[in-house]
DNA sequence: GATGAATGAGTCTTCATTCAT
DNA sequence: GATGAATGAAGACTCATTCAT
C-alpha cells in the first residue's frame, strides 16, 4: 500500500474514531457532521471527500464497530476452554472494546431508525451474528451441563444490555479502571448462566 | 379541581402518552413536534398553550416517568418481605411498566443532552432517587445475608442496563408477552445477587 | 371557500406565478427558493409550508401550466370553424399565454432533468396530451384538404419550438405587443401548413 | 506548432467536446466539472491546467460553436446560388450540426446567466452575428422577389426557435435519421419564407 | 383555547475552486 | 502536467417556536 493511501487509511480511521466517540457521547442527531469535522480540525466538506454521506460514515462505523466484535468473539469462541471461560472472556473483551472505543451502539440497537436498504441488511445480519455467536457460547454451555436451562435469546439480551449500557456509567474518573470494571461486570453476569 | 382544570389535566397526559411513546420509538430527535401533535389530531401550535417547549414537554414526561417508578418501587422497598422478593417484585414491576409504557429511558440515560439548568438537576436527582432505592434494596439483602456481597454501583448500573434494554428487543408478536417477559428476565436477573 | 381558503389560494397562486417568472428567466437551476420568497418578500421557510419541496413547487407550475395550455386547446378544437382558423388561433392563444406570463417551457421540455416518478409521468402525460390536440388539428386540415399533406410530428414539433423560443426574443420593449408578435408569428407559421 | 502545442489543443477539444454533449444532454448547471472530467478519464483538478474556471470552459464551447456555426452559415451566404437555395442549405446546416453534435443552445440562448463582462458581450456579439447573417439571406429573397416581404426578426426568431428546439425532440431511435429530419424540417420551414 | 401561517436558525449536502506534492 | 485532498460558499430542507385571529 502505497503512502498516500495509508494517509488515506488514516484518516478515515481519524473520522470513524471521532464519529463513534461522538455519536456514542451525545446520540446520533445530536452529533453534525460539523461537530465531527471541526473535533479533527477539519472543514465539514472534508468528511464528504471520504464519505457519501452521513448515513455513509455512521454505516462504516457501526460496520467495523460490529464486525470487530463479531471477530473477536468467534475467536473465543473457537478457543479450547470451557463455556464458562468462553462467555466470561466474551463480556470481558466485550466490554473493554465498547469503554475503550467508548463507541456507542446506539445505532446497532435501533438500525432502523439511521439506515435503509442494504445497508439496513447489512447492518441487521452483523447484529444477527453477533447475536447467534452469543447465543451459541450459551448454548453450548447447556448442553455441556455447565449453564443451567433458560429461554436462550431471554438470557442473551438482558447480557447484551447489561454490558452495552455500561458506556453510559462507566466514568474515566470513577474507582475503577476499564479493565477492572470489566472483569467485575463479567463475573456478575456470569452468574446469570451458571448453575 | 374545577372541570376546566380536569379537562386541562386529561390533555396534559394525554399529549405525554403520545411525546412518550413516539419518542420511545424514534427517539427524542426524530420525533419531531408535529408527529406528537397529530397523533392527537391537534395542530401542532396547540401544543404549545399546554407546554412551554420541547425540553418542557420531554422534562414533564422524563418526570412523571421516573417519579412513578421511584414510587413504585419506594413502595416495594417497605413491603414486609424479604431482600429477595422485593428486588425481585422490582424488577418485574420495573420491566412491565417499561414494556407497558413503550416509553424509553433515553433521555433518562443521557439527561446531559437533552436538559439544562434546572430541569437537568431535577432529572439527576431523580435518576439517583431511583439508583439508591435500588441500591438499598441490594445492601439490604448484602447485610441481611440473602445476597452476595459484591460492588453495589456496578451490579444496579448492569441491573438497569439489562432491563432498559428490553424496550429494544420485546416484541409484542414474540411468544411471550409482558407479564412473561418479566418474570422470565428477573429471575435470570435474580441469580447475579444471590448467593 | 373561506375567506381562509381563498386567502391561500391567493397565495399559492402568488408563489407559482413568482416561480415561473424567475424560472422561466434564470432557469430551474439558477432560481434558488430564497429568490422566489423575497421576491415575494416571504423568508424561505414560508415556501415549504405551501410546497413540499421545489420539485413539487415546479410540479405544479407546470401542471397548471400545461393543463390550461390544453384545456384552451381543447376547446378551440371544438369550435366550429375550419382547421385553418382553428390552429391560427392555438398559436395566438399559446403565444399570448406564454408571453403574458412569462412562463418558460424549460421545464416542460425536459422533464427527465426535473421530474422523477409519478411527477414526471404525469408530466409527460401531459405533455403528450397537448401535442396530440395540436396534431389532431393538424391531421383535420390536412384530412379535410386544407393543409398540406406532411410529417405530422416534425411540423408539430417545429411549431411548438418556434412558439416557445419566443419567451427568449420577445421584448416588451420592443416595436412590437404581445398581441401583434402572437398575431404576427401565426400568420408566419400558418404557411408552414397551408397548401 | 510544436507537438506538445498539438497535444494540449487536442486536449482541450476533447474536454469541449465531453462539456458541449454533458451540457447539452443535463442542463449547464446539472453539469458538474466532475462530471465532465470523468468522462475523460481525468480528475477534476486538471480540468483547470486547461481552462481558467467553468465560464471560462463554456465560453469557449459556446464561442466555437456559434463560430463555426456563423463560419458555415457566411459560406453559404456567399454561394452563387438564389436565396432560396441559400437559406435551405443554412437550415439544413444548421440541424445537421446541432444534432449531430448533440450540443445545446442553452447557454446561446440565454447568455446572461452564464457569463459576464467581456465573454458575455462576445456570446452577444457572436449571436448577433449569426442572427444578422440570417437575417441577410432573409433580405436578400425580399428585395430579389423570391421571399414574401415581412418582419424579418419575428421570421429569423421563430426559425431559430424551431430549429434548436429539434435537440429536444429528435431521436435517434427514431423513424428519421439526422439527414432526413434536417431536410424534411428545412422543407416545411422554407414555407414560412416564399410567397 | 385552537389554528393557520410565518419565521429563522440550524443541518445536510454539493460543487467550483485551489494548492501542495 | 496531473492528482489527491481540502475548502468555503451556497442552496435545499427541517423544525421548534411565535403570533394574530
Amino acid at each position: 500500500m502505497s503512502l498516500r493511501e495509508r494517509k488515506k487509511e488514516k484518516k478515515i480511521n481519524e473520522i470513524m474514531n471521532s464519529a463513534m466517540g461522538l455519536i456514542s457521547k451525545k446520540g446520533y442527531h445530536a452529533t453534525t457532521m460539523d461537530d465531527i469535522a471541526s473535533e479533527l480540525l477539519m472543514t465539514k466538506g472534508s468528511l464528504y471527500y471520504y464519505f457519501k454521506d452521513k448515513e455513509d460514515l455512521v454505516f462504516y462505523c457501526t460496520k467495523q464497530l460490529l464486525g470487530e466484535s463479531i471477530q473477536q468473539a468467534e475467536e473465543i469462541e473457537r478457543l479450547d476452554v470451557n463455556s464458562h471461560e468462553k462467555l466470561h472472556k466474551a463480556i470481558v473483551v466485550h466490554m473493554e472494546y465498547l469503554l475503550t472505543e467508548r463507541s456507542g451502539f446506539e445505532i446497532g440497537s435501533k438500525p432502523r431508525s439511521f439506515f435503509s436498504g442494504e445497508k439496513l441488511d447489512h447492518v441487521v445480519k452483523l447484529r444477527h451474528d453477533y447475536a447467534s455467536c452469543m447465543d451459541r457460547m450459551i448454548e453450548e454451555g447447556m448442553a455441556s451441563g455447565e449453564f443451567e436451562q433458560g429461554d436462550v435469546k431471554v438470557k442473551r439480551n438482558l447480557l447484551l444490555g447489561a454490558m452495552n449500557y455500561s458506556i453510559s456509567w462507566y466514568s474515566l474518573s470513577g474507582p475503577l479502571d476499564i479493565t477492572e470494571t470489566a472483569h467485575k461486570s463479567a463475573e456478575h453476569l456470569m452468574k446469570m448462566f451458571v448453575k
